[in-house]
DNA sequence: ATTATGACCGCAAACGTTTGCGGTAACATT
DNA sequence: AATGTTACCGCAAACGTTTGCGGTCATAAT
């Protein structure tokens, strides 16, 4: 590491611009404050002589208001934030960016805060969108947030909460979710399709309801599929795990044909880590399909075929329920978003 | 796409709960308004018995100061903002955890905006971190960023602005980047250390200045450090030219043993697309060494062998650079954080 | 000549804090 | 008895807006 200072940056601490207000402007045009305030958002009662001149004048020293004043005032902002456990995560990258869109479009700005899977630093971050009584949050909760009534008290400020993704089990609340039965069953489906016997199933923990979900599914259809199918399945907390139950899988088969799903990206990147050193042919040898969120499969090659979970599309219904409780919808609802099969070429 | 609509929120709306203040604790006790403040921040003005009585009553309707309020009056929030292109990057995750960390410990808060790589939307956002008044704000440009004046006028309103990785080229400013030109250096050093003849580079646009000091550094090295080795060169401008660039490589060398410098995540993706295309072996039939953040170069086995441009540490030095700013120092410091190489098995 | 009608504008209160300054009572000091 | 000291506390202004209401003119209607 190295270092270059010795520059000196002038003076701008010492002659610190103060901002123009709505009283300078006022006095600069010998009205008063008001006058200013209206003319400014076009009000009726200002003749067209005075709006010109105050608008002049306006734009020539940057006059902007005070959004504490404003806000101090009409308890009003457009402003949404959204919450995630953590950002390595494209998922919630194509979430943010789909809501940031369409929330910029219709005259909200976004900012994102970063709960760090900790739930008292959720805390906190939920009480400081309270205060500062934004218009809405999205948030996809910790792993570990059990209650549910810090959300419900947003609410009963009158400010929206939308939950995505990681969503309370509570049915009084709006959530958006992926739906995880649906994107298991479509791989099943596709495993079913190949017709493949041999079929080694790799989940998360099942504590998580979502690994509940995909998991049940996913052993449901396969069985009403056909009974010759023969199916293993196996539990891995992380990437590593899953690493060395492909391994244990690509010992037992020994040489013969198998395919292995994965329940996520984290669970596919370890898997493919084992098959790259064992040295095994994608398609050829082994079969791969998976839910992801697009972003790891496309490393690979063959592609990876996967169950598609896509943040952008929830994103678009996240920002079209949160519209409608702002403008009052005072009903709680649950939409799942049904996933798609992006074929790769690794099944 | 599937919806559950049903139940009734309750009346949130109706009863919403108006926020406790100051005066309504002063108008329960029988005390002053600035009796409450004074209270609640320990003054030593106040008798010990009234602090109780306050603070039991503020901690029982759960009193918080109104920020807005707080604000107008003192000019002085305590949050910073971190403004990126892009969140789907590991190197921004893992620079954000890091400055939120310790921002947190000494009592700031900080929330992310997202430019989009788009430079109208950065000014937007720019904007709103002056008139918020923000404590100091980190920033990755974008790169169609042309005018810094627009930072520089933040600077004006004694708001400290530090930039990091995608950084102007003006000296006159704080920055805080990874060192280019050393983790060039140290990919060359490793390709001459295993005595390799044959080099592929693989860059980005030659426009982006990041570019040109990686690709200038990695010639230089290798040109002194052996003369018969025989480097080709190539720009791809994404993952897919990076494929078929490797691609390319592939069929001239025919057989022969080479290696693949892949100056970032994106190339590295596309050419480990072309190895496993082609089924080559990694190690055995060609190297590759990566610049990179570090999370692309587990995905594969062998992992990967990069120089190491760490957010982690680059956001401990920008959160140490930005209290000193925040202290009154006046100088404008380019700090450069060097690599260092985490080797894999791939060359 | 009186009254109604607009068009245009300003007063002042309010939002919820913070803080300088002044005030009162009790007690100690001359 | 007059003065000084100390411990507490409240008044009021200020931060920068928004907005209901009332006021002043000029012009039009009676």
């Amino acid at each position: 590491m190295f270092v270059v200072e010795n520059l000196y940056l002038g003076n701008q601490v010492r002659n610190m611009r103060l901002s123009p207000t709505l009283k300078k402007i006022a006095e600069q045009l010998n009205v008063s404050i008001s006058t200013v305030s209206r003319a400014l958002k076009d009000h009726p009662d200002i003749s067209a002589e005075t709006k010109q001149k105050v608008n002049e004048l306006a734009t020539l020293i940057e006059y902007d208001p005070n959004p504490y004043a404003v806000n101090l005032r009409t308890h009003n902002n457009k402003e949404f934030a959204i919450v995630v456990p953590s950002l390595s995560n494209f998922f919630y990258h194509s979430f943010i960016s789909s809501i940031e869109e369409d929330a910029r479009q219709q005259g909200y700005s976004v900012f994102i805060y970063r709960s760090s899977n900790d739930p008292q630093i959720e805390l906190g971050i939920l009480k400081s969108c309270r205060l500062k009584r934004v218009s809405g949050v999205f948030i996809s909760i910790t792993t570990e947030t059990k209650d549910i009534s810090p959300f419900t008290k947003l609410d009963g400020y009158g400010i929206p909460v939308i939950f995505f993704d990681k969503v309370p089990g509570s049915e009084l609340c709006n959530k958006i979710c992926v739906g995880d039965e649906h994107a298991a069953a479509l791989a099943a489906a596709e495993i079913l399709k190949k017709g493949i016997k041999n079929v080694l199933g790799i989940f998360g923990d099942l504590n998580m309801s979502i690994t509940q979900a995909r998991f049940q599914k996913f052993k449901t259809i396969l069985a009403e599929g056909a009974e010759k199918i023969k199916l293993k399945t196996v539990h891995a907390l992380n990437s590593n795990e899953a690493e060395q139950a492909a391994l244990h899988a690509i010992e037992d088969y020994k040489g013969e044909y198998f395919a292995v799903f994965c329940m996520s990206d984290e669970i596919l990147a370890g898997v493919m880590k084992a098959v790259q050193r064992k040295n095994l042919r994608v398609l050829q040898d082994v079969g791969i399909i998976s839910i992801s969120d697009g972003m790891i499969p496309k490393l690979f090659y063959p592609e990876i075929t996967y169950a598609e979970t896509s943040g952008f599309k929830l994103g678009k219904l996240a920002l079209n329920r949160m519209m409608r409780c702002i403008a009052g919808s005072s009903f709680a609802q649950t939409i799942v978003d049904e996933s798609r099969l992006i074929a790769g070429g690794s099944i």
